[in-house]
DNA sequence: TCATCACCTGGAGA
DNA sequence: ATCTCCAGGTGAT
């Protein structure tokens, strides 16, 4: 923990990074992979296993990291705004398929369809007393055919599930390789899987694998963008965001949120969620 | 190359 | 109650 300690719970749970967490009385529970994390207050970490990485990042130079987002006006007030809001750390493959799952849903139904998957396939780990199910792995999911995954509520997103497991376990995707690559090819080798587009490619880099220019684009932050910076991304002239249009429209949000555009992606996409009083978990 | 459209499912609003 | 609409997109025409 090297500067900032300060990290809020809710405002990082609830923006939209996880979705298999939860609070009970005064605790925070979350599943990252097979780990099971606890989270007390004040901010104390318990992980059912040893390995955890940074899970809130830790080791970012958030001072740095602020301040240099912080030169958009907007962004900086929504620093302010949200203090302790965190990008997370998470487990790749979690974080994988819960994208893949995420196209075209709703929060609560990708939290529905991961909790199933979870149940089914995932492992049992005890915390005083009672039971949870971790995330399953790549090997543990290669069992599962299209009817168990329909069954955990998946629909079309079945077939995409199972084409992505295959494509880790055949090692077509390698994710501490594409950690160790650049933005621009592991989001190019992401997209090879189908079901993964831009958006989802970008969740998946920023939110767990390092990097930070990535900035994923949904309808929200299209809105946002549109609605607040309508001179500097004059991204529609048409109606759909062509793959042109998304890389021209990458590169001028890195020239002008810089190179940890992610971070200023959160902050936005928090403020926006919450204008609109979107529920989260 | 670009614009439309179907797609599983279930929760929310009419 | 029953229906329609739509949700943090993507792939196929």
């Amino acid at each position: 923990m090297r500067n900032n300690p300060t990290i809020d719970l809710n405002f990082t749970i609830n923006s939209g990074q996880v979705f298999l967490w939860n609070k009970i009385e005064d605790r925070w529970f979350g599943v990252n992979g097979d780990e099971l994390l606890v989270i007390t207050e004040p901010f104390q970490i318990y992980s059912s296993s040893k390995s955890a990485r940074l899970f809130f990042r830790q080791d970012d130079n958030l001072n740095k990291i602020l301040s240099d987002i912080s030169r958009d006006s907007l962004v900086g007030a929504t620093v302010k705004q949200f203090p302790g809001l965190r990008v997370i750390r998470q487990d790749p493959f979690q974080c994988y398929i819960s994208f893949i799952c995420s196209s075209n849903s709703s929060i609560q139904n990708i939290k529905n369809m991961l909790i199933r998957l979870c149940q089914k396939f995932g492992n049992k780990v005890e915390f005083e007393n009672q039971q949870f199910s971790t995330f399953p792995s790549a090997e543990r999911l290669a069992n599962a055919t299209t009817r168990d995954l329909l069954s955990c509520g998946l629909g079309f997103r079945a077939k995409y599930v199972r084409d992505a497991v295959k494509a880790v376990n055949s090692g077509k995707i390698e994710f501490e390789s594409l950690r160790k690559t650049d933005y621009k090819s592991a989001l190019e080798t992401l997209k090879t899987v189908r079901g993964i587009g831009n958006k989802i490619a970008d969740c998946i880099l920023l939110f767990s694998l390092d990097k930070l220019e990535s900035f994923p684009i949904d309808r929200w932050t299209q809105r946002i963008l549109q609605k607040y910076y309508p001179n500097i991304f004059d991204i529609m002239h048409g109606k759909s965001l062509t793959e042109k249009k998304h890389n021209s429209l990458h590169e001028k949000i890195v020239e002008h949120f810089g190179p940890y555009a992610g971070y200023s992606q959160q902050f936005l996409f928090k403020m926006e969620r919450d204008l609109n009083k979107k529920n989260w978990l």
